[in-house]
RNA sequence: GGGCAGGUGCCCGAGUGGCUAAAGGGGACAGACUGUAAAUCUGUUGGCUUCGGUCUUCGAAGGUUCGAAUCCUUCCCUGCCCA
């Protein structure tokens, strides 16, 4: 078995892409994008439609529904079992995706925590929303002096808190044992070869694509898909904040006007496309390739052919 | 032609004599990131600098003042109202 990672910014053309390679060298796409393994967020998260998934086998696309909440950890685990259990799995598996914290977690594994009881959860959260940062923020400092978790960072201080509560232990703790013990994450990590495959396109080309890619998005039905999901009480649930839903989420609300929400949606896709440059960036194992057809074929095949 | 409001850094916008290279927001750029990650958070954002400074900047030109984005004069432009 063998893997080929494509990642990069979003409206790259990466899932157009995997399924090109998928069927030139017969393997199967997995998916690797934060928001398209959700049911119900298929037209804002440009998931592959159904002719796209009959062409070639795609997995961990769409699978998880409201108000069930992915997480990464879950994600590997679903990866993993996919892996051990699907005798139908076919080489190379291509993974696409633009979530660089998700591909992270696939290729180096995580250090396991186990799971954490739901009250305390919430009881942190409320904490940090009645007394502010601040306080929570002390609670974690007297801890672990050496957090570089920053003061204003209200979400990373809750889960640091609620480690520490749980179980007594700091997240650096937890990280440097597993650099020095390589063992304890060692079976998450990906168990087989594969390679980094970038992909990226000049700013401004990026740009249309995105534009085209908005306004397609609202043709089929953004709005509709957020408001059902809204009239099944599902306004709060956590991929709704995401780029497009967000917005379309304030339109609904009266807070944002019809004729800006097209624009909004653009830029904010265009600040995430940032983003995710940002975080590919500094993984320098990354192949950048430009999206030319034989480069990308050619290099792939040769990677395939290595024993 | 008359009245009123206004012209501020990439944009919006605060400032109405010194503490102002100018609040705040947006955008942009750069960055962090192990269970929300399309989330969350951080830094920078006039030029030059030996980092102590220094030069240019708030529509334009003049003027008052030790000192002006802030006061005065004229001019140009924008919006609303009256002719």
């Amino acid at each position: 078995m063998k893997a080929i990672f494509i990642v990069g910014p979003t409206a790259t053309g990466k899932s157009h892409l995997a399924l090109t390679l998928a069927k030139k060298f017969n393997g199967c796409i997995i998916n690797c994008d934060s928001i398209q393994f959700y049911n119900k967020l298929k037209i804002g998260s440009a998931a592959p439609d159904q002719a796209e998934m009959n062409q070639v086998p795609h997995y961990l696309y769409s699978y998880v529904n409201p108000p069930q909440e992915m997480t990464a950890g879950q994600f590997l685990r679903d990866f993993h079992d996919l892996i051990e259990n699907n005798k139908d799995l076919k080489s190379p598996l291509i993974i696409v995706g633009g979530t660089g914290f998700y591909v992270q977690a696939l290729e180096k594994g995580m250090f396991n925590v186990p799971e954490i009881n739901r009250e305390l959860k919430i009881q942190i959260e409320a904490e940090i929303k009645e007394y502010g940062n601040e306080k929570a923020f002390k609670e974690l400092i007297e801890f672990d002096p050496e957090t570089k978790i920053h003061i204003n960072d209200a979400y990373r201080i809750g889960r640091a808190l609620e480690v520490k509560r749980a179980f007594n232990l700091k997240m650096s703790e937890l990280k440097m044992q597993a650099l020095l013990n390589e063992d304890t994450d060692n079976k998450f990590k990906l168990p087989f070869p594969f390679i980094k495959i970038g992909i990226d396109l000049d700013r401004e080309i990026l740009k249309q694509n995105i534009a085209s890619r908005t306004k397609m998005m609202l043709k089929n039905g953004l709005i509709d898909e957020v408001k059902s999901l809204i009239d099944e009480g599902h306004a709060d649930w956590a991929p709704l904040s995401s780029v497009g839903y967000f917005e379309v989420k304030e339109f609904l609300a009266g807070r944002i006007d019809k004729v800006d929400l097209e624009d909004q949606i653009n830029l904010s896709t265009r600040q995430l496309t940032k983003k995710q440059r940002t975080w590919f960036k500094r993984d320098l194992e990354i192949s950048w390739l430009k999206s030319n057809q034989t480069e990308i074929l050619n290099f792939v095949e040769e990677f395939l052919q290595e024993s």
